[in-house]
DNA sequence: ATACTTATTATAATAATTCTAAACTATTGA
DNA sequence: TCAATAGTTTAGAATTATTATAATAAGTAT
């Protein structure tokens, strides 16, 4: 069987042409039973350790961008220094491990739900995020 | 009146020395009576539009990552791109209006409590935070 | 004042990301 | 089928935010 016509249909409907580099990120990102949470330096350690062929950083980038642009991807703001990138796209939260700098989906029993009141003229809520950032209960305290 | 010497004493408190540097900042930061939201960008151009003196970019980052330690800054994560910080320090939320860049402190009626259940085991939680993220409400959808 | 410690500065270094322009590849339609 | 075209990939340069370095300057305690 070919995984890949999957993804090759996946990516036409979505308008994007199924090149070899896109189909191979396909399979590394969405060929898992759970969310995947990444930043583009992980994914670009796992494409070259799996992969013989190389794909450019530019490419991972745009493929990344396109992804997210089509709905595929959705992007999770953390400390400034680097973005991360879920591969589920439903509303939901995470808690960020400040020891390990891992991301971990919030279960819906988690947290209770959060309702906006939205006063701001003109002003259409796009997405609502919540981080809950957590480390280890030890006293080290920085 | 010398709005100094309260930045002086509550450096000095802090265990930071009240340079000239610090002070100055201070002023810009503190002296005013709404939350003021900004990037080390937003800062330095105040600066350098506001004073004769210039203070090195190598010092405002210093000066706010010191404030931010000792607790009279908190940094707020948006779009990875930049660090913003908040002179608002108590648990609060955030709108950030992504046709103009600027953050919106969010009033508490704005949002219902946030409840968290941690499951995680040996972890603590340090901070939670939601952004609400905004933009104009015309169908001008990307 | 003097010695000591800490802060400031210009500059270089780093890291994440975007840009560029040439080479390449998928698609279209004759 | 094959050329034309439109979209992609690529290496490398450029950009941007931030941190590190090491010399100079400025607070502080004695």
């Amino acid at each position: 069987m070919n995984f890949n016509t999957e993804f090759v249909n996946k990516l036409r409907i979505s308008g994007l042409r199924p090149t070899k580099q896109r189909i191979k990120i396909c399979e590394i990102l969405f060929n898992r039973e759970k969310t995947f949470h990444f930043t583009i330096n992980d994914l670009s350690k796992m494409i070259s350790e799996k992969l013989n062929e190389k794909i450019s950083l530019a490419t991972i980038y745009n493929t990344i961008h396109a992804f997210k642009k089509k709905g595929y991807l959705k992007e999770i703001s953390i400390n400034s220094d680097k973005s991360y990138f879920d591969t589920n796209t439903s509303i939901h939260h995470h808690f960020y491990d400040e020891d390990t700098n891992q991301l971990i989906d919030c279960n819906e029993d988690d947290i209770n739900e959060v309702k906006i009141n939205n006063n701001l003229t003109g002003k259409k809520i796009n997405s609502v995020e919540v981080l809950i950032k957590v480390a280890s209960d030890n006293q080290n305290q920085n």
